[in-house]
DNA sequence: CACCGAGGAAACAGATCTGTTTCCAGTGTG
DNA sequence: CACACTGGAAACAGATCTGTTTCCTCGGTG
């Protein structure tokens, strides 16, 4: 098997498990065990644990922002921002869920300075970003603050999923109600 | 010293460190360090570290309803939940915050049978059950709904002081918000 | 066939944790 | 003083992790 697809399988796999069940509490011997490899082979390909959960947060980052609706689509900004939710909802309501990716490794890695918390701040401020935008197209009159209100009411979401293991029916109704505040129709 | 008095201060310092520092990254050594004592004393105090974390638990979440407003007061039930928002904003601001201890130890003991993870779902539907009566009070025409609302903010709101350091200062705005969609004035 | 390199299995080193045990110093009491 | 008890310091056992190394097997190549 070429190295790549080693290299790709083994951030997959971590990012299953990782994800899951905590960056601690997996070790490389399972991860390897696994992917039927041994731990030489998987310290060939990164040269440590920590260097493949920074390739992991990577490849994180960047699918995470593929969930937000198309901006170049033909939607409203409105339409476009319950998209969010809409497509949240699907990925809480996915039987593998297990909480936000971002939010549980910066929880175990409290260290504001540790690069798996400074990802998790970035994923929020490009979702922040976003409605941010939307919300300046659609003429809101303090994008600022739907934007913050929204972030709040996204992450609070996923946790409220993680905790009941049932995403709150009524995230929509509330994120139109402060559509509606800011004047987003 | 009373062993009365040894055993209390040990839950109070464990909560400081659990909450700070995660349940995991905080040693008994460490703690008996801490507090002059040695691990021996620390467990005869305690059988493992999981009684103690138990009893730090059971603490936490006593006190924790008492950040509630007082149902008994003169206040509107409009009042008493845009209090619960304004004990959560000090809260989060004080200098030691390092986000909800509940989801925190949630997070890191992902089996949702573990004691801490229910500890943590009980804590949320005791606010869901407060904001429910609140809402009741006033007439509000889906309780439900909106004290799944509140929590979501509520909880989200914690998340986002976490990890960018600041409350968010337009949650309040965000609340009277679904308090006037839903009736309660 | 002879050789060589890649990679699996497993031992190993070193660190760190929980929980137990040993030893000893200090203290209160007869 | 003699004795018993408390609790601190530290060694210890056993588990578990990361990362390294050793040994061996197997497949490709001259």
């Amino acid at each position: 098997m070429p190295a790549e697809d080693t290299r790709s399988r083994l951030v997959a796999h971590a990012t299953n498990l990782f994800h899951r069940e905590g960056f601690h509490a997996v070790g490389v011997d399972r991860l390897a065990a696994d992917l039927g490899i041994s731990k030489k082979t998987l310290y060939k390909q990164f040269r440590s644990k920590d260097e493949l959960l920074t390739e992991v947060l990577d490849r994180c980052g960047d699918m995470a922002v593929q969930d937000f609706p198309d901006e170049s689509d033909d939607a409203s900004p409105r339409e476009r921002l319950l998209g969010v939710f809409d497509a949240q909802r699907a990925y809480c309501e996915a039987p593998e869920f297990s909480g936000c990716f971002f939010v549980n490794i910066a929880t175990e890695f409290r260290d504001p300075s540790h690069p798996a918390v400074r990802q998790a701040c970035f994923h929020k401020s490009q979702l922040h970003g976003y409605v941010r935008r939307q919300a300046d197209i659609a003429g809101a009159h303090d994008s600022e603050s739907l934007a913050e209100q929204l972030v709040v009411l996204h992450t609070g979401a996923a946790d409220y999923a993680l905790l009941t293991g049932r995403y709150p029916a009524t995230i929509r109704q509330a994120v139109e109600a402060l559509l509606d505040v800011h004047g987003i129709h």
